[in-house]
DNA sequence: ACGGTAACGGACGCCCCCGTCCGCTTAGGT
DNA sequence: ACCTAAGCGGACGGGGGCGTCCGTTACCGT
């Protein structure tokens, strides 16, 4: 008699259920993950407890709000791993994840945040490091990526991309566009190109303003 | 009677003055602006109250610490601008500008962010930003550096540099160095290189966790 | 030595944010 | 129609940061 739980939401919580969601995500995707639990709650139209009662803590928002980018990243680099020509597969996910990453910019933050208690994003950033590694692997081989490359210099990028603010997000996105197509052109293979300094590895920072 | 203003502190008011920047400059070099107003005071050894005594808002603390900041950029692209050799007094600009960047995390945010009220660092950033556009120019002119370069790839690169981040100083740099090396490989003219998509017009973010 | 005043710092008010509690509302089964 | 419990939201407590006030300390000129 202690465990009756019903699985199924009455349809007014399933309801506010989904508009916090969508808030969340317009939220966050703008404003990045600093966006105040209240602002969202508002947003969606409800108090705070009803937020709270939702997703306990904002780390479960983020994790729940970010599936389907999440989705949408795995769909990319799969894409890129699919095209028979591994350089131009590493091209189109570089170009594709940067414009992702400068469309959303609360995303940015989640995946390359070490946000502890999201194991979903964690796994998906884990998970396009290893294809890429591969189609990377693989484009190297080709001749087409040039054979310094390491795989951290992908974080580099990601990193790098992330520090591209802009008041609009179509201003966001053309810098991140000009911005990726200039370090593919740097990681082409080139008959006699000079050394790279040495790689350094990279680990996903502490996210910003987040309770322990 | 009103106007007796002592240009001259007392002796354990200037020892206080210098303690305070002393522990600003190594806070925010080492952690960003972010760091609290109290942490500073705590780390000079003197009373929040002595702080703001001295400093009535923290722009004007920031202002005050990164005036040498201020003066090793202007250094560095008046020594770039002497070569003789444009391209290579560009590189080295960018080399040191970004490894500059990387070494004090609250110089970057200061000097990327459209700090209100702190006019001495946005003037530092306009004499940078226009002795480069100079120098590019010329480097164009011998050829060496691609046509498409625009100066609008000068603030998304040291944007993008400011995304690099990494929990030491030593990784941060050691990454920049090879980010700055991408990015010069990148800029060089080459015989064919694909264009590039258009630049954006990039403005300076506003800071992050400041009040109005 | 001593007095006056510049300088100090603990304590305070204010604001914003996270997460919780409890009395009220309303869905939905009978 | 009614009743019960799922669901709701305003109000609350706790924490932390910025900037200020005022009683106390200690520098420095005489």
């Amino acid at each position: 008699m202690t465990d009756r739980l019903p699985h199924t939401l009455r349809s007014d919580a399933m309801d506010n259920r989904e508009r916090i969601l969508e808030a969340a995500r317009a939220l966050f995707s703008a404003d990045g993950l600093d966006v105040p639990m209240r602002e969202v709650a508002r947003r969606a139209g409800v108090g705070p407890a009803t937020l709270y009662r939702h997703f306990p803590t904002k780390r479960m928002l983020v994790a729940e709000v970010f599936a389907d980018q999440l989705h949408a990243c795995r769909a990319i680099v799969d894409e890129g791993c699919a095209d028979p020509d591994p350089w131009h597969g590493l091209c189109l996910v570089i170009e594709k994840i940067c414009e992702l990453h400068a469309r959303d910019r609360g995303f940015t933050e989640a995946f390359l945040s070490a946000y502890p208690g999201v194991k979903d994003v964690a796994a998906g950033r884990e998970y396009t490091v290893r294809a890429v590694a591969e189609l990377a692997r693989r484009a190297k081989e080709a001749g087409h990526l040039r054979s310094d490359f390491v795989l951290d210099d992908l974080i580099l990028v990601l990193m790098a991309n992330k520090g591209i603010q802009a008041t609009s997000t179509a201003t966001r996105v053309k810098a991140s566009r000009r911005f990726s197509a200039l370090v593919i052109q740097a990681f082409e293979a080139r008959p006699r190109h000079a050394p790279l300094p040495p790689a350094a590895r990279l680990a996903p920072a502490p996210p910003h303003g987040l309770s322990r």
